[in-house]
DNA sequence: TCTGGGGTCCTAGGACCC
DNA sequence: TCTGGGGTCCTAGGACCC
């Protein structure tokens, strides 16, 4: 921990889901957009001229319909297969602007820029030039000596025009900083959420100068060691590294919130076998195995008049699985003992854990089946052609409990084509 | 009527060991 | 009957992020 060894750039796509919406209707430049999550439930992007119609993020969707209509507010299905192409096309171009990157989020990029021989204004902004240019994403840069203050920086490279999309938070005098830090609720800091923010304000922290200036002690007993840290990069002292070699994942989650209240056995069954079919495509994909599997499913925590109610099991393997002729089964099996009739199942999913870099190494307690083991051989034959079928002719083979009658599948009345990941959605001019 | 999904890390408490 | 101190590992729940 040393204090100013560092240059932080944080590069934000502005308004990253319906930007890339525009990307391909440029039509809709200049009007109003909205970009729905899964199941057209709630906002998850806006438009800054949807923001200042005074759609607030995570609203339910219904809740602003009668205004977008109104208005005039273009809306959208998340169309995550466009996002993640358009991500992977902006996260390339940024990693020419410096040796240290690390993709942070599918809309944000850190840059290590301490050293460059380059005015490093200039250097941001010919990248952010250049990504708006080849990709039509418009891009702001916060430059700061660490973490949380290059993320402050962004907000400031955000809301002012003036900073034409940089700002380098370092360049403020002492009193400007200050003045700046009065300005900023201590909610919004980096790393300070909505619980910690309440019991701040408790004693006397509103806004981020208060957080500032308060003693380190009382900090750590309230937030714990991340809190502390949020201050000390706040003063300066950086505590936050980059990390440019993303970490193994350490679990893979599917999970959904049906288009309807599943009420039998079956409709949720049929829901679960495609959420796990996706998690095992995950888990082959990043060449991994797993040492537990979590079935869970719920009723709505909305309806406060229904019977609310959340049931899951996890099962430990001892050898590691990977294999969807295993989980696949097995999660149908766990299904049955933690169902129970008469509930309006709304939302469900599996978890893998636990997870391992592949490695068939055979259960040392196991030696007893060498018939099972020469099953379990075969089948994973079998199954290693199914998935090569699956890969060429698009999920063509599926285990019967799949099939039915798709009541669960979310809604996604707005989505538009898959224009960058599908051959037959390409854009026609 | 209609409220997302996918992650990570930290902490506290229990079980267990010497 | 008296009954310490220190450590690890695991898990569940909470908080945070986008």
């Amino acid at each position: 921990m040393s204090k100013g060894q560092f240059k932080f750039a944080l590069i934000d796509c502005n308004n990253f889901y319906a930007s890339c919406e525009r990307v391909f209707e440029p039509k809709l430049e200049g009007i109003p957009i909205v970009v729905l999550s899964n199941n057209d439930g709630c906002v998850i992007a806006r438009s800054n001229e949807a923001k200042a119609l005074g759609v607030k993020m995570g609203v339910p969707y219904f809740q602003v319909r009668g205004l977008a209509i109104n208005k005039g507010i273009v809306v959208k299905s998340s169309n995550y297969p466009l996002y993640g192409d358009m991500s992977s096309r902006v996260m390339s171009i940024i990693s020419n602007y410096s040796p240290l990157q690390e993709v942070y989020s599918i809309d944000e990029s850190f840059l290590e820029l301490s050293g460059l021989p380059f005015n490093l204004i200039e250097h941001m902004q010919k990248l952010r030039q250049q990504v708006q240019q080849w990709t039509g994403i418009p891009v702001c840069v916060g430059m700061g000596s660490t973490k949380v203050l290059s993320k402050l920086a962004n907000r400031i490279a955000k809301n002012y025009p003036r900073f034409k999309g940089v700002f380098d938070i370092d360049n403020l005098p002492y009193e400007r900083y200050c003045k700046l830090l009065t300005s900023v609720d201590v909610g919004d800091l980096w790393g300070i959420g909505r619980q910690s923010a309440k019991k701040l304000n408790r004693i006397g922290i509103h806004n981020s100068y208060d957080f500032y200036q308060a003693d380190i002690g009382i900090v750590e007993t309230l937030l714990g060691v991340n809190g502390k840290r949020v201050q000390q990069e706040l003063k300066g002292y950086s505590c936050l590294p980059m990390e440019c070699v993303p970490p193994t994942r350490q679990q893979i989650v599917s999970s959904r919130s049906f288009g309807a209240d599943l009420t039998t056995f079956n409709e949720v069954n049929q829901a679960l076998m495609t959420l796990i079919r996706k998690a095992v495509n995950k888990l082959n994909n990043h060449k991994l195995a797993t040492t537990s599997l979590t079935v869970f499913i719920r009723t709505s925590p909305h309806k406060k008049d229904k019977p609310r109610i959340h049931l899951s099991k996890t099962i430990g393997f001892t050898t590691p699985a990977q294999d969807e002729s295993v989980l696949i089964p097995l999660t149908a099996k766990i299904l049955k003992a933690i169902y129970k009739s008469g509930y309006p199942f709304y939302q469900g999913g599996v978890m893998l854990g636990g997870l391992t870099k592949e490695y068939r190494q055979q259960d040392l307690f196991n030696i007893n089946q060498s018939e099972e083991q020469q099953t379990n051989k075969s089948s994973l034959n079998q199954s290693n052609t199914v998935r090569g079928i699956n890969k060429r002719f698009r999920g063509s083979i599926k285990y019967a409990s799949e099939v039915g009658s798709d009541k669960w599948l979310s809604k996604a009345e707005f989505r538009s084509p898959r224009y960058t990941t599908h051959w037959e959605e390409l854009l026609k001019i």
